[in-house]
DNA sequence: CTGAAAGCGCTTACAG
DNA sequence: CTGAAAGCGCTTACAG
């Protein structure tokens, strides 16, 4: 695999590499005559050339490569964010590096450090919890950086975000003006501050309310296993109506599949309401009320202040508050 | 944002960079004295220093860098398979170019043309309909390219490929021994090869059984609209007893939310089979026999395979098949 | 044990 | 209208 370079063209050509370069750039400054320009072109055409970006980067100091570092591409809600990213990016001619940390700091600062590498010109990334020296580090040097669906405490650095607290209270209230006797909070037990803003935001309204309430927070490890012996326990207490609010569309998916494994109805023998969109949803048997995050808006916000940073347009980007925004279906009584 | 370099290291441990450039790589072949070295190590450390990957890549045409091309990183397919290639690919060194295709073959050129312009040491792809001839290019260039899910019959490519005939075959073959009195094909109207040849395995064993079947094959712009129509015919006619096969975990999914909708009772009413894995089956109210592709060794194989050529290890790669697996469950009566 | 120098493929003021 | 030259941040034979 011998690739050809400018030096190859300027040769056949006859031309000076400096003269091969302008024509390809198409710099109207300096204008060179047609006919070196068509031949030059010809020959570029022939010769099958691929300009080198890297060498291109080297001397510009701008890589048009952007990192994306999510929790893991493979679960739906951040697939989809990616997909939306990469729309966004490629509008913008940056072409895309991805990684997964999995929620381990380690992973995470990992990625970070290739893509620095990489060069790229900036980074979305979603932190786990204790990345904040990472970021900050990056911070300090002043790389462009913007944060999706999550955000730091003790960093100050442009992001997007969703109105995590008021959006949850917001379901808080419509579960306890539907009079459930016994309301369920399922949510991590973590310290990513936008699942203990949810967590928060449904606390506030409950305790307020006087209905009865309770959580079931699970670790990472073993989700889907601790869904199951959550759900199980409420299920086996006597209380009449009971809601399960699930605080993220895996925890839904964990908690759904128990539901009708167990042939649970939905909603006559316990409501639901979930956390982010899935297709999964359709295939249950009854319609899915949840909360929708403006992805695709998020993802364009993202890339565009990441480019605003890139290009100084924006010397010191904000946070960006999207609001999220609940959609009421059939599995709440 | 200032990025320290070598120079900056050499400049303040009064040594040259090519020292500096010796101590970073760890090579033993030029000795440096412990005290240089353990200098150049701190001056490093202290102005943190991060390698420009860019500049070593332009000078040993190496960029460590894989392009992967799927159809859509938002399925759930695809992501799964991005993820486990993700993990094969950090494993070795490799870091990750993303980009979806939308079974256009536009940009999936452009998408070829991004990644070699990047340098790119191979791609990772899954073909779409003509596409033959930009995949034919990289070959004719010796790029190190292999194909995933899919291949292309008129250019001779390595790849990783699962039986898609048999495994269909197969599934025609146990349809038919059940006895249904119709069975339906949902497949996609597609010159995609590895389509055909599901197509073709279920043909195949039903043409020669005389069993009823029909098919269904929806375009890519209307799948769910398609899928809905075609199943909504089917239960119109009076059989009995009548079975779906779906070719993919797309017409999959937009079938069972059909049948959810529609209150059809699986298998009672009408038994279901389909192509790939998918947590969202875990929602449906029966669990679905399906075809289990072997992703995760799929993909390792795939970044092997490209590992070995961009080393010149194996100069000239085939098809790699793989045997994907029926998995029996309660959808088919 | 260490450095000077060439070169990877580009861009871009500058000179003519 | 075009070219010589410097330089981006590295690596690596070669010389000493």
């Amino acid at each position: 695999m011998k690739r050809t370079s400018i030096k190859d063209i300027a040769r056949i050509a006859g031309v000076s590499v400096a003269t091969v370069s302008y024509v390809l750039n198409k710099k109207e400054g300096s204008r060179i005559s047609e006919s070196t320009k068509e031949k030059i072109l010809e020959i570029a055409e022939t010769i099958n050339y691929t300009p080198n970006k890297m060498a291109k980067s080297l001397k510009t100091n701008k890589s048009k490569l952007i990192g994306l570092i999510l929790a893991d591409i493979s679960n739906d809600f951040y697939s989809t964010i990616a997909r939306n990213i990469e729309n966004a990016a490629m509008k913008l001619g940056y072409t895309l590096l991805i990684g997964s940390s999995d929620e381990n700091p380690q992973k995470f600062k990992k990625l970070i450090d290739l893509f620095s590498e990489q060069q790229v010109d900036g980074m979305i990334i979603a932190p786990v919890v204790d990345s904040d020296e990472a970021v900050e580090k990056l911070i300090k040097e002043e790389y462009p950086v913007v944060t999706i669906d999550r955000y730091l405490k003790n960093v100050e650095i442009p992001g997007i975000v969703i109105n995590n607290t008021e959006i949850s209270e917001q379901i808080g209230q419509f579960l306890v003006e539907k009079k459930f006797d016994e309301i369920v909070y399922i949510g991590y037990d973590t310290e990513l501050p936008h699942l203990q803003d949810r967590e928060e935001g449904f606390n506030q309204c409950i305790s307020s309310s006087g209905v009865h309430s309770i959580k079931i927070l699970v670790g990472l490890e073993n989700i889907e296993g601790e869904v199951h012996q959550g759900i199980d326990k409420v299920l086996k207490n006597n209380t009449k109506n009971k809601a399960l609010y699930f605080s993220s569309n895996k925890l839904a998916l964990a908690g759904l599949a128990y539901l009708i494994k167990n042939k649970i109805n939905v909603p006559e023998d316990i409501s639901v309401i979930a956390f982010d969109e899935t297709e999964a949803y359709n295939l249950f048997q009854t319609e899915i009320s949840y909360v929708r995050q403006p992805l695709q808006k998020m993802a364009e916000e993202a890339v565009k202040i990441l480019d605003g940073q890139i290009n100084n347009y924006i010397p010191n980007g904000k946070k960006v508050t999207f609001n999220a925004e609940l959609i009421h279906k059939s599995s709440v009584k």
